[in-house]
DNA sequence: TTCAGGATGTACT
DNA sequence: GTACATCCTGAAC
């Protein structure tokens, strides 16, 4: 499988949030990939942003990976319980980041789905099928990431982003720009100018 | 279907 | 001590 190579995570953070709509994320957990097509992120910037826990320039123990090269995952503990992924963007130095908050299951479903809401048989119900991975905690949970895949290198073998995992027959279709839905970004309704800042992406819905 | 409230630990003041 | 890039539960409709 072809992954993006580290140039595409040196860019402009905005614009990156917005090329990984459509493209898969994959995750090699225990020799089994569990691959996800993302669905929706949100980008942040330490150098301009006040929701971005690297804003100004504050280094600390937590936001050390933030500051290293682009093309690394910044996996960090939230509310107690939850993680969140993101992708570290632009020249070392830079600290700036994409969340991927959102991903559609692709393969193995049912892998992911014991990961996500524990043992469960039969088919998936309205409740599963609706709150799946359509949040980073959750995108966390079905993908078993947690800081011990903080700071992995995404050009490595086991956390990557591809365009077409070849192995599935699956492409990456053209995204327009008529699919993206842009808006302000969620849960940093105290970072003062930067809450409006409309750096979330989205793909619709296709049903 | 929507909504309020609680869980829970780490980072930072 | 407070806030947090969240999610789940249970009650009310």
């Amino acid at each position: 499988m072809a992954r993006l190579s580290r140039g595409f995570y040196e860019g402009d953070t905005v614009e990156i949030a917005r090329a990984l709509l459509g493209k898969f994320l994959v995750h090699r957990y225990d020799g089994v990939p569990l691959i996800g097509r993302i669905t929706e992120t949100e980008a942040y910037v330490g150098r301009c942003d006040k929701a971005c826990h690297a804003y100004n320039y504050r280094r600390t123990a937590r936001t050390e990976t933030l500051f290293g090269p682009p093309g690394h995952a910044y996996i960090y503990f939230i509310y107690g319980m939850y993680h969140c992924l993101n992708f570290v963007t632009e020249p070392e130095g830079e600290p700036a980041a994409v969340l991927i908050r959102a991903v559609e299951p692709v393969w193995d479903t049912e892998l992911i789905r014991r990961l996500r809401f524990g043992p469960s048989s039969g088919a998936m119900t309205a409740y599963q099928r609706k709150n799946f991975l359509n949040g980073p905690g959750k995108v966390c949970k079905g993908f078993s990431l947690s800081k011990a895949e903080d700071g992995v290198d995404l050009t490595g073998d086991t956390l990557f982003v591809c365009d077409s995992p070849a192995d599935l027959r699956l492409s990456c279709p053209e995204i327009t720009r008529e699919q993206i839905l842009t808006g302000p970004r969620i849960g940093v309704d105290y970072a003062e100018e930067a809450r409006d800042f409309p750096w979330r992406f989205r793909l619709e819905k296709e049903d």
